[in-house]
DNA sequence: TGCTCGTTTGTACTAGCAGTACAACATACG
DNA sequence: CGTATGTTGTACTGCTAGTACAAACGAGCA
């Protein structure tokens, strides 16, 4: 996709609420064209189609999120101190842009099946998470889990429905705050669990001997 | 509506691949006809055109999620080992109906449009877990949390997303074996948490100080 | 047999929308 | 001025969801 101008790209932003709102398909090209002011002529100018208008609106966000991602996990603190950023940093991003968090939601499928999206929703949300994971072993800050692949999904399904179901219920009007509150909550689920005792690793239970692995 | 014969809701399930696939836009209904073997004129005869065809298979997935977890959830044990059940029957589930979860997925915005279904997604997925945290604290079984709805959407999210990553990857062939390994590592996540050090929720090194967090 | 009623189905049609074609117009830059 | 690049209105095409409707079917019944 070319580089769309800036006044267009700003302007194709109000229709964000409307395909929020009533899904691509409740949409037509001709409201699109209403409510941005652009017209229908210089949008097939530029973009391809109904796709390309989504396309474009959902790959803003994802840079967006990619970017504040990215700026928490590369600090210089342990994994565990950088996770909790990079949930803040996510919740943050999907809170201010509600309307395109809900666009997400309601085209997923959509958005899934255009190439480049689906890529960037991996790199995104997911793959972060997932080298934290391993960044935190490393450095002990987080716990050694048997099957890493699912806990990194989880963790991102843990955020991101979290953040997608506040984002769905409206607009906030202070996101940044909501996205701290939300976090702590997030946070402590994924970093502490939810069990009153402490998660019986080693303990005579199980088939595997009271040596229990190395669990520091 | 609901009351569709046997035999024509047999043959209607073929449709789901179709949609899962191609999403409920990218299949015509004409698509719908042919694979499933239903005349186009049966089918407005039954069904109130393509949302209808929707509303039929999701709702039939939702109902047997709601089943399972039902079940899981009522039993006589404590409230985290129910909850570890109903996470092993939620997944249980999603990977037997891969299909219907894709389409689920591709079609959540439309599914979320639907009353009926946005009232039965939230009844089957998101309830039964608030309960189960509820049910918890009072039995002992599960820490008391600051944010209650909100870990219970954190939770709810990171069963869903990863059933849905799974089914999303296409069908496998031992659903229950393969249910029953995610819903271990889920579990590990959610019941005990990711940190190595156990979650100092009172200890001074935090700048919030060590007066308590839940008043807010 | 012939009648009735709910269901099933083929076929033809309508309406609405995505996307295209294209010519006219604007703006920038030399 | 002239050329290039972008902008826009308008008219058009093609496709598909959904409708209309008549014909056919089949079970129960006298």
């Amino acid at each position: 996709m070319r580089k769309l101008p800036a006044k267009l790209a700003s302007q194709l932003y109000d229709a964000a609420e409307l395909i929020a709102e009533r899904g691509l398909d409740g949409t037509k090209i001709d409201d699109i064209a209403e409510v941005t002011g652009i017209p229908k002529a210089t949008i097939y100018y530029h973009l391809d189609g109904k796709n390309g208008v989504l396309e474009f609106l959902l790959g803003d966000l994802l840079d967006l999120i990619a970017g504040a991602v990215g700026v928490a996990v590369s600090g210089p603190e342990d994994a565990r101190t950088r996770l909790e950023a990079a949930i803040v940093a996510q919740l943050g991003v999907m809170l201010e842009h509600p309307f395109l968090c809900r666009a997400l939601v309601g085209d997923l499928g959509r958005a899934t099946r255009l190439p480049e999206l689906a890529v960037a929703i991996h790199s995104t949300f997911y793959e972060p998470i997932e080298r934290l994971l391993a960044e935190g072993v490393a450095d002990g800050s987080l716990r050694r889990v048997a099957d890493p692949a699912t806990v990194a999904m989880s963790v991102f399904g843990a955020i991101t429905i979290a953040g997608l179901s506040v984002a769905v219920e409206g607009p906030c009007e202070r996101p940044v705050e909501e996205a701290t509150r939300l976090a702590a909550a997030i946070g402590e689920l994924i970093l502490s669990g939810l069990a009153t005792h402490p998660a019986a690793p080693a303990a005579p239970d199980g088939p595997d001997g009271p040596d229990g692995p190395e669990n520091g």
